[in-house]
Formats: structure tokens, sequence, C-alpha cells
DNA sequence: TAAGTGACCGGCAGGTAGTC
DNA sequence: GACTACCTGCCGGTCACTTA
């Protein structure tokens, strides 16, 4: 890959996530620059915030066990099937995981590798890339690691090992854009896809593009003065950037009718899909004297009332909402009298809204349930109190079946209200605009012509099968008999810019109803996330020390040593280019001399270490216990692009029978 | 008269209280 | 602890009614 450069390329028995995380954890890397080309074979399997969970594991790993190292992601590459389907799946999948994937890389200052001339002609078997594309990999990798490692674009020693096959191919730029398009966005009926596709690369050219960061630093100045006015302005310019800094990040909120909660707050499986910054809970069949904790979060609930007859509770909802965004938060107890939905408000200045945001996490009890009390007429008039105030999203379990029929008018135009000149509506009437949607759920129930009538009526849509992650409609449903699709998220017409990605998850052990997630851009106040971000990720990182008498003294020793007085002469002659790496590095520098100085003056406060809590070993981690639900996700996972195979699907009953059994003998 | 719609029913499964 | 009864949830199938 490099002439002149020591690189080393391991390939990993174990290819994925863990596998790379247990090889780091080996200690037998000693790298300065690290990258990793890990996730495809993660994604099979799995869904993509699953895998960037594990990818976090990963980078701290790395950073406690090669400190000094930078870290750099290749993005997941394309694949291409056979199926069609099974293609379709797994690029969206490797899409969110790109998404997800850059995001974290700013955030643990890691680097990112974004490949953007791939196209199929570059694979050799429809995974792995020969030729061109080998070439295109190099150099796209080359364009990130170069600065890290010293090679300027000039020098021409390490520059040329693939340039020339790269020139070659430039021209697959537009085709591989074209073909990414293609690949992501196939349904063109989507609605925001092209969008989020040119949002995506969009952000993804200005990562790369460093000038971008400092847009507001002036170079001609900077030149023109002496080092150490450029240090000065460097540093103001550092500040400038912290006190304007928001951090922008998206929300996240899920939905799961759990089919009764029974002990699954102790089922760790389960405890890891409930890492979204909002989890909604339905049908948790849980009476109120129950009192539940999670760490980091705060819980609202609300239990539906016991029928005199019914010998355990129906219903119930549950809201974990994570602590930092709590504050931006209410519940709007009052909202409704129905004990089948709960309203929250969040606010838009918290959260960084145009508007303030209501959220209904609903269940609507089926037509025919004796629970059942006109819940879809009265949503409607809840509705239209709060979308005169802000905007709404509607998300839960409404036991309706929708098929693909429109939920907006079809074939509005200004046109047709208009006879003989005169305009028959009112001039504040907003035209409804064709977005069509998929649904695996051909079967069109009452409540989903009531469902579909309110969006119509409260201009609300749909978010299944228009969005990245669910761009087929999948089924959110099954039981022995069939599949359906009754869990949506529903948002304001006017709100659909904002949404990112919303997707279904795969049939698990844990409920007969699979998991829905919405994701949503917001910009959050920074001093919560700043905090979060300082504890959760680098405070381990930060070392504390106490300025004591004999410190003063000590200051004016230390300031006069060689040392010191090398490493500030140092930093005040080396030149730092005038974007993020140069402040990067000027601050690197600078906060190892303030390090040096402080360790030698000042008492050194080591932080507290958290004792790790000695875990007490639940029936839902036993061996065999483990692997039988493994197997039941990996069917699960199968079912949705296999929805006729029936063997899979009584398979899959029959091991959630045997797991049910198994984990009553072993409570025994 | 055919197609569509809605109500009802049976079936299946899971959870829980009561009883033996 | 095992069994039973009952409640809840949701499916597919059937049948009566409505509509074009």
């Amino acid at each position: 890959m490099y002439q002149y450069k020591r690189v080393k390329v391991t390939t990993l028995h174990d290819k994925t996530v863990y596998g790379a995380t247990k090889f780091i954890a080996s200690g037998k890397v000693k790298a300065k620059n690290i990258v990793f080309q890990i996730g495809s074979n993660d994604i099979e399997e799995r869904q993509a915030d699953q895998v960037i969970m594990e990818i976090e594991n990963l980078i701290q790993q790395t950073k406690e066990c090669v400190p000094e190292a930078t870290i750099t992601f290749g993005e997941c590459l394309p694949r291409i099937y056979r199926d069609k389907v099974h293609t379709k799946e797994f690029n969206e999948r490797g899409h969110i995981l790109n998404l997800e994937l850059s995001e974290l890389c700013k955030e643990t200052n890691c680097h990112f590798i974004k490949y953007d001339y791939i196209s199929p002609d570059h694979f050799r078997d429809g995974i792995h890339l020969k030729g061109y594309g080998i070439a295109i990999l190099v150099s796209c990798m080359k364009r990130v690691i170069n600065p890290l490692i010293g090679v300027k674009s000039g020098d021409r020693r390490d520059q040329n090992t693939h340039a020339s096959d790269y020139r070659k191919v430039t021209n697959y730029g537009q085709k591989g854009v074209q073909y990414m398009q293609k690949n992501y966005q196939s349904n063109t009926g989507n609605y925001m896809k092209k969008d989020q596709f040119n949002n995506y690369y969009g952000q993804n050219q200005n990562m790369f593009s460093q000038s971008n960061h400092s847009n507001n630093y002036r170079k001609d100045q900077v030149e023109g003065n002496g080092n150490r006015d450029r240090m000065l302005e460097m540093m103001e310019y550092m500040l400038q950037e912290m006190r304007n800094m928001r951090i922008h990040k998206k929300l996240s909120i899920s939905s799961w009718n759990v089919h009764g909660l029974g002990d699954k707050m102790k089922d760790p499986m389960f405890l890891d899909f409930l890492n979204k910054d909002i989890n909604i809970l339905l049908e948790t069949w849980k009476g109120g004297s129950e009192d539940f904790k999670i760490e980091g979060y705060n819980i609202i609930s609300k239990v539906r009332k016991k029928t005199k007859k019914a010998k355990r509770h129906s219903g119930g909802i549950i809201v974990m909402i994570k602590k930092q965004f709590y504050k931006g938060i209410s519940y709007l107890k009052d909202a409704t009298s129905s004990q089948n939905r709960l309203w929250l408000k969040l606010d838009k200045y918290f959260f960084g809204l145009k508007q303030d945001l209501y959220l209904c996490a609903v269940y609507i009890p089926p037509f025919s349930s004796a629970h059942y009390d006109s819940d879809l007429e009265n949503l409607e008039n809840e509705i239209s109190s709060f979308s005169i105030e802000g905007q709404i999203i509607l998300i839960g379990d409404f036991n309706s079946r929708t098929a693909m029929k429109a939920d907006y008018i079809e074939n509005d135009s200004d046109e047709i209200n208009n006879f003989d000149g005169i305009d028959l509506l009112p001039e504040s009437y907003i035209t409804d605009i064709d977005i069509r949607r998929v649904n695996q759920d051909s079967t069109l129930n009452t409540l989903g012509n009531k469902l579909l009538e309110l969006c119509s009526s409260s201009r609300l849509r749909i978010l299944n099968g228009r969005f990245l992650g669910d761009s087929l409609g999948y089924f959110t449903y099954m039981c022995n008999t069939g599949f359906s699709t009754v869990d949506y998220a529903i948002a304001s017409e006017s709100l659909l810019p904002e949404v990112k990605y919303f997707k279904t998850n795969d049939f698990t052990y844990l409920s007969d109803h699979v998991q829905i997630n919405l994701y949503m851009n917001c910009s959050i106040i920074s001093d919560t996330c700043m905090k979060k971000c300082l504890d959760e990720k680098r405070w381990h990182l930060i070392k504390s020390y106490k300025w004591t008498e004999l410190s003063s003294s000590k200051l004016i020793d230390v300031l006069s040593t060689e040392n010191v007085k090398k490493e500030i002469l140092d930093l005040e002659m080396e030149h730092f280019d005038s974007n993020k790496l140069g402040v990067d590095g000027a601050t690197e520098k600078l906060n190892k001399i303030l390090q040096t100085i402080a360790e030698n003056t000042c008492k050194v406060i080591s932080k507290p270490t958290k004792k790790k809590k000695k875990k007490i070993k639940q029936v839902w981690s036993d061996n065999v216990v483990y692997e039988t639900k493994r197997q039941i996700n990996y069917l699960g996972n199968k079912i949705k692009n296999n929805l006729n195979d029936k063997s899979l699907k009584s398979k899959y009953f029959e091991l959630c029978k045997k797991l049910k059994k198994m984990i009553k003998q072993k409570k025994i």
C-alpha cells in the first residue's frame, strides 16, 4: 500500500466486530495508525444499531490498549447477492450503519473513509472487490490516511503505488454514485430517500473537505504574522468553536408491543434493544404497584385498570426517557382520558426543533375488543388540539391493517376545485402531494380505513414503507396463523424532512411484534450533551490536578527546565495547517505541555474507578438458553425475507415453545 | 350478479389466580 | 408443582349484507 511505510494487513479469523475487539484486546497491535474494515459480516445477522454498539466497544478497547494510535474506519461496502430482496435489505442496513458510523467517528475523534466510486463492476463475486475496485478502495483509504502518517499530497514517493490505477477509473465516479443511489433507493416511490441520499453524501463531502471546518480562519492573515500570533488566533478559533457548539444529534424513538413484560427487564438481550433516547413499551400487562428502574433512564408509565373478572392486567404503557433529555420533555397527563395513550411534549428549544413536538405512545385495541372505545375518533380530537401548537408524532400498535391505500387525498390539485375561475377552497388550503408507500401486508381492515381517514384529515403521514430501513414495508406482527403490519410511526407531513430513517427490527423470541425505530434530526442544547460526552466517552482520559501551597514555586522551576522550554519552543516554531487537523495537532501539543507542567507542580487527583457490580446470574444467561435465543433471533431474521417458507416459521415457533419451557424449568 | 365489506366465530397462545 | 379456568390478543375463514 505504501512503498516507504510499514503497513501490516491482518485478516481476522473471526471477521466480525467482536473478532476485531478480541484481536485488539490480545495486545498484539502496536501500530501508530489503525484502520478497521469491518461491519459487513455483522449486519448480515444483526441490525445496524446493534453493530454500532459493538463498534463503540471496539473503539473504547482500542483507545485503552493502543492509546497513542489514531483510529480509522472504512465504510461498509455494498454487496450484490443473487436474491434481490436480500441485496436490498443488506445494503439498506449497510447504509444505516455507515450513517451511524460516520457520526460515531466524529463523536469519538476517529476517522472515516468513504468509498465514493465503487460500482457493481468492481466486484469479483458480489462481495469481494477486484481490479479497479481494489485500486479505488486503496485510493480512498489514502485520502484519509495520508495526512495521519505525514504523507503530503505532493509527496510522490508514497503516492504512486496505486494512484495510476485510480486515475484510470475516475470516470466511474458518476456511474458509481448512480449505482449507489439506485441500490439504496431502488423503490422510487419512497419519499425521502433521494434527499436523504444527497444529504448523506453531502455531509460526508463536507467531512472530508478539511478546509470546510475552518471557513472563518483566514489563512492570509496567519501567514503574515508570527507563529505566536498564529497560535493565539488558533486558540481563539478553538474557543469560538466551543462557544458556538451545539452538538447536532439525532433523536431516536422506539416503540415495541412486548406482549407481556414478565421478567424481560432482567434479560440483557431485551435491555440491549432499549438503547434509544425514548423507548416505548406497549402491552406490558403490568399493574401500578410495580416499580421499574433502568440506569440512565426516567420512567413514565400508564396502567390499564383490570376488569373485575380479569386475572391479569392487560394493556399498559411504559415510556423510558434518557435522563439527559428528560429536562426537555413534559408528560401531558391530562391530554387524554384513555388508558391506551400517553402524550409527551418535546420542547422545541431544548431539541432545536422548529416547533414543539407532541409525541403520543399509542395502543389501539382491536375493533372487536371490549377495550375499543372509539379510540381513533378520540385520538383525532386530541391531535386537532395539539396540531395548532406544534407537530405530531404517533407511534405504537394501532391494530390497523392499511394495505397500500393512500393516507392522503389522491390526485388532489388546485385545478379540480376550480369551477369557472372560482376557487371553492379557502386560501389556506394546502394541496396533498402524492407520496407512495409500500406495505407487505395487503389486508385492509376497519381500523385500517379509519386510521387512513385520520391521517388524511389531520395531515399526518405513515412512515412505514417510506423510509430507509423499511423500504419494503415489512410485517410487524407474526403468529402461527399469519403476518400483519399493525405497528406504525405516523408524523405530521411538515415533519417528514426531519425524519432521518425509520426501521422495523427482526422478529425475536422476546415478542410476537417487532420493535419499530424512528430516528429524527435535531440539535440538542450542548451543555447536557457536553457533560454526557465527557462522562461517557472522554472523561476517563482526563486527569485532574490540585493546586497546592508548593505549586507556585514548583511552577517556576518546571518552566525553567530545558525539557519544557524545548517543548514550548517547538510548539511556537512548528507550522500547523489552517484546518481541523492543524487545530487538532496544535491542541495535542499544547495539552502535552500543560500536562507535563501540571504533573510536576500539582497534586494529581485520580478519578475514582467505578467498582463493577457483581452480576447476579440470571436464568437468561444460561448457555443453552442463550444459544436457543440466538437461534430464534437468527430464524426471525431469515423469516423477514422468506415469508412463504413454512418450515422456517414452524421451526421458529417450535424453538420459542422450547425456550419458554426451558426458562420455566430453570426458574423452578 | 360479482365484488367488496364487516361482523362473527373458532383456533391458538400466553399469563395468572385458584384449586387440588 | 400440576392442573384448570378464565382473560386477552390476534389471526384466518365464513357468511350475510351492501354496492356498483
